[in-house]
DNA sequence: AGCACGCCGACT
DNA sequence: GTCGGCGTGCTC
């Protein structure tokens, strides 16, 4: 007899799969999307496997498939078991990162009265009142009771009865979420040319009948109702008389939410290659024809043409059939790559992100499904786009940090899954970025990645070097008496191109805010004496906390370098960025774009317009303006903290802080004027900000790689961070430092000593809803392997491969 | 996530 | 003595 290895929708299922006896009669493939019991409950489930043997003795029957049928493809199954395993996460929620959208749905419980008497049984007013408004037969969900009662009332209300028998508990899947979209569609009936003369006997008596039968005649004898609304207004009285004359008829059909894509604007280079682009391409292309799986990383220095190497790689791909996927970092960088991929390929982009409607989302799915679009573009859950034959998957800015899934299971890196995608299907995964992160650098110098290179800067004058960068000490600044955000270079640029009408983007770094302690005199960052990392701010205790090794510190009144007492908390908004620019600069229209703007995406796109149509002269932003921005009018880039990211409690700072000041840099002189960049810093002489400087991303690579060899952190050792959660903060603690000690004697009795455990620490959020956060680092060889054999228990959050060790 | 089972303080 | 609080354990 059959079984079927289940992964149930619970979170209780956790990271396995569950034995079911299949019914007879009942085919259900590897992959399909069925039904199965789990507790008193019906769920919904995927199976990942059918077999003769079960692995389990005591199997409950499946309860049947999900209608419409629903299947995983063999290699996205085994991408989700691989993400399942790499990132120790549960396995519904691996493989349901390949759903519809909409698709999941929990149980419910319902209720109705029994047949039992209430007799004897002591009953509050609140709980006959809440029997009173049950049915024996129609049931009554627990949410709408909830609603009426309350919470909490309700539930006792509901144990109580349920305790006596007065009423019974059933449960349910929660109504569909969402639904294909039904339209009213009108259709003549007869041929167009039988209408045309209908219409012209019409013409006389009912001129709006006959003008909506010649339009129905012209549009192929199908139009939804909504366009002739459109086109002729209220026309529901016209086209039920026309229903009533026998000359059409009104269906009910299903059609498509359509999301608004931005405009494809016509692009501003003819599509001719540079040599090194037209090298890029053919090897990718002819990756893509031999469908090995391979990856490659392009590196390309900002302004080099990456986009048109995919846009090339792009058309070869689905020249031969086959689907591409785009991802980019986050939605806000949609909007311009789609125009881009729609010039090209009009009609057959599909848009996959979380801003737009479920409704949308589920239509876009349906079209990838149905072979409507071939190219999907979206932030990283675009990845799992239903194509049937993805031939290439491009991942725009590889080194951003968004492509890591964070605080929901599995915290999966689009990346690496895209690699494993890449490895089931055949697909070429072609990485992109200008600072390449450092992993995927040294994986392609490693010779698992193909390198390729474009080193030259397209710009309007083609022989147009990379923008000069001025880098001014601030505590030069200080010594002579200015103390404003402005250097006096700064200010002096920013005048000039004012003057000559040029743009300005001035960056401003928010990550760190004040989190860090520093020395106005000389720079010096207080940093932990064990794990020379950044020290934290704990206000309520007045304390420096390391949030590596959870070493304290007091707040010393002079600082230990230069023994002068300049020591500030650093911190600078950017209103308070936009307030000085607006003071030192009257007159000048400036505009403001940070994460809170670009939170909403429409917000986002507004100021960019605004700002690439010249109607302000100074653009003030944090991280999202340093993104793939092109913005023809900008001459100087200001970056008025350079060193703020390097003071973070991170072993990635200073990667981040290089990337953030080479992307920024790439913002000037895309245009029509020469490019200057000036970078503020209290640290000038840290080697991400002089190799920035000189936009020199091999000498900042080898620095950084030395670094990481020195202190033992990736690529050439694993990370993983568990977190334990607990409302009492000093039993949050203990319960990490048991973790601790099990994962010790565990690693001593497997023999597996390349693994090391730091802390407890408290997390970068030390507190979240109500809970204290403790964590123990992981770090060492075949971690994975390990954690996973340790089986942790259900309530410690892991992290495998984190952006950083916050 | 729920829900069952199971052991200790405010009430009849 | 009981009702009911929420601390562990289980779901093929």
């Amino acid at each position: 007899m059959p079984y079927a290895e289940v992964s149930v929708n619970s979170p209780a299922a956790g990271r396995g799969a569950y034995s079911y006896e299949l019914p007879e009669n009942l085919a259900v493939r590897p992959g399909q999307a069925v039904l199965v019991p789990f507790g008193p409950r019906i769920l919904q489930g995927i199976a990942v496997e059918v077999s003769d043997t079960p692995r389990f003795d005591a199997t409950r029957q499946l309860s049947g498939v999900i209608d419409p049928p629903l299947y995983l493809t063999a290699a996205q199954l085994a991408a989700g078991r691989w993400i399942r395993r790499h990132y120790l996460a549960p396995l519904f929620p691996s493989l349901a990162l390949w759903l519809p959208p909409g698709f999941e749905r929990s149980a419910e419980s319902v209720f109705t009265r029994s047949g039992l008497d209430i007799g004897q049984i002591p009953l509050s007013e609140l709980e006959r009142d809440f029997l009173a408004t049950l049915d024996t037969t129609i049931p009554a969900d627990q949410k709408t009771l909830e609603k009426r009662f309350g919470k909490l009332a309700a539930q006792k209300a509901v144990r109580h009865l349920l305790g006596h028998g007065l009423i019974e508990r059933r449960y349910r899947l929660q109504a569909l979420k969402v639904k294909p979209l039904l339209e009213r569609v009108v259709h003549l009936k007869g041929d167009p040319e039988n209408a045309l003369k209908n219409a012209a006997n019409l013409l006389k008596r009912s001129p709006k009948q006959s003008a909506v039968l010649r339009l129905l005649a012209t549009s192929r004898g199908r139009l939804p109702l909504a366009e002739i609304r459109r086109e002729f207004g209220d026309v529901a009285a016209v086209v039920s008389a026309l229903v009533a004359k026998d000359l059409v008829h009104i269906a009910n059909e299903e059609s498509r939410r359509n999301p608004s894509l931005p405009a494809a604007v016509e692009l501003p280079m003819p599509h001719t290659l540079t040599p090194a682009q037209a090298a890029a391409v053919s090897e990718v292309t002819a990756s893509v024809d031999r469908a090995g799986g391979e990856t490659f990383l392009l590196h390309g220095v900002t302004g080099s043409g990456k986009t048109e190497v995919y846009l090339h790689a792009a058309k070869h791909t689905l020249k031969q059939g086959k689907q591409v996927v785009v991802l980019v970092p986050e939605i806000s960088l949609t909007h311009q790559i789609i125009e881009r991929f729609t010039a090209r390929f009009s009609g057959r982009v599909a848009v996959l992100h979380s801003k737009l409607s479920l409704g949308e989302r589920f239509d876009q799915w349906r079209g990838i499904a149905e072979g409507d679009y071939d190219i999907v573009i979206g932030p990283r859950s675009a990845l799992f786009a239903p194509f049937a034959n993805p031939g290439l998957i491009v991942i725009d800015e590889e080194h951003e940090w968004a492509y890591k899934q964070q605080d929901t299971p599995p915290l999966y890196h689009a990346r690496e899954a895209a690699r494993r995608l890449s490895l089931e299907t055949g697909a070429t995964l072609l990485l992109g970025s200008a600072t390449p992160d450092i992993e995927s650098y040294f994986k392609a110098l490693r010779g698992d990645y193909h390198l390729l290179e474009l080193p030259d800067r397209l710009t309007p004058h083609p022989s147009a070097p990379l923008p000069p960068v001025t880098l001014i000490d601030m505590r030069d600044e200080l010594k002579s008496g200015n103390l404003s955000i402005f250097s006096r270079k700064l200010k002096a640029e920013i005048e000039a191109a004012l003057k000559n009408g040029e743009q300005v983007i001035l960056f401003f770094n928010r990550r760190g805010g004040a989190t860090f302690i520093q020395c106005r005199d000389c720079g010096e960052v207080l940093k932990c004496r064990n794990c020379r990392l950044p020290l934290g701010f704990h206000p309520v205790e007045n304390r420096l906390v390391c949030h590596h090794c959870n070493a304290q510190y007091r707040v010393p009144a002079v600082c230990p370098v230069c023994g002068r007492s300049r020591i500030k908390f650093i911190g600078l908004g950017t209103q308070k960025l936009e307030e000085e620019t607006k003071k030192e600069f009257p007159g000048v229209k400036i505009l403001r774009w940070d994460s809170d703007a670009a939170r909403d995406k429409d917000t986002g796109y507004r100021i960019f317009d605004d700002f690439r149509a010249g109607k302000a002269d100074i653009l003030i932003g944090t991280q999202v303006v340093a993104r793939g921005l092109d913005l023809p009018r900008v001459g100087l880039v200001g970056v008025i903290n350079a060193d703020t990211a390097l003071n973070l409690p991170d072993f990635r700072a200073g990667e981040r802080t290089f990337q953030l000041l080479l992307q920024v840099a790439g913002r000037a002189g895309r245009g029509e004027f020469p490019g200057r960049v000036v970078v503020q810093s209290y640290q000038p002489a840290h080697y991400a900000i002089t190799a920035a400087v000189a936009h020199d991303y091999k000498g900042f690579y080898q620095k950084e790689l030395e670094y990481r060899r020195l202190l033992g952190y990736p690529p050439f050792i694993e990370l993983a961070v568990l977190t334990v959660q607990h409302p009492a903060e000093a039993d949050g603690l203990q319960i990490a430092h048991n973790l601790k000690k099990k994962l010790e004697l565990e690693r001593d009795s497997t023999g597996a000593k390349d693994i090391e455990f730091i802390g407890p620490a408290p997390a970068f959020v030390p507190r979240r809803r109500g809970k204290y956060r403790w964590q123990v680092i992981v770090k060492g060889r075949d971690i994975v392997d390990f954690l996973d054999k340790a089986c942790l228990s259900s309530g410690v959050g892991v992290d495998v491969d984190p952006l950083g060790l916050d």
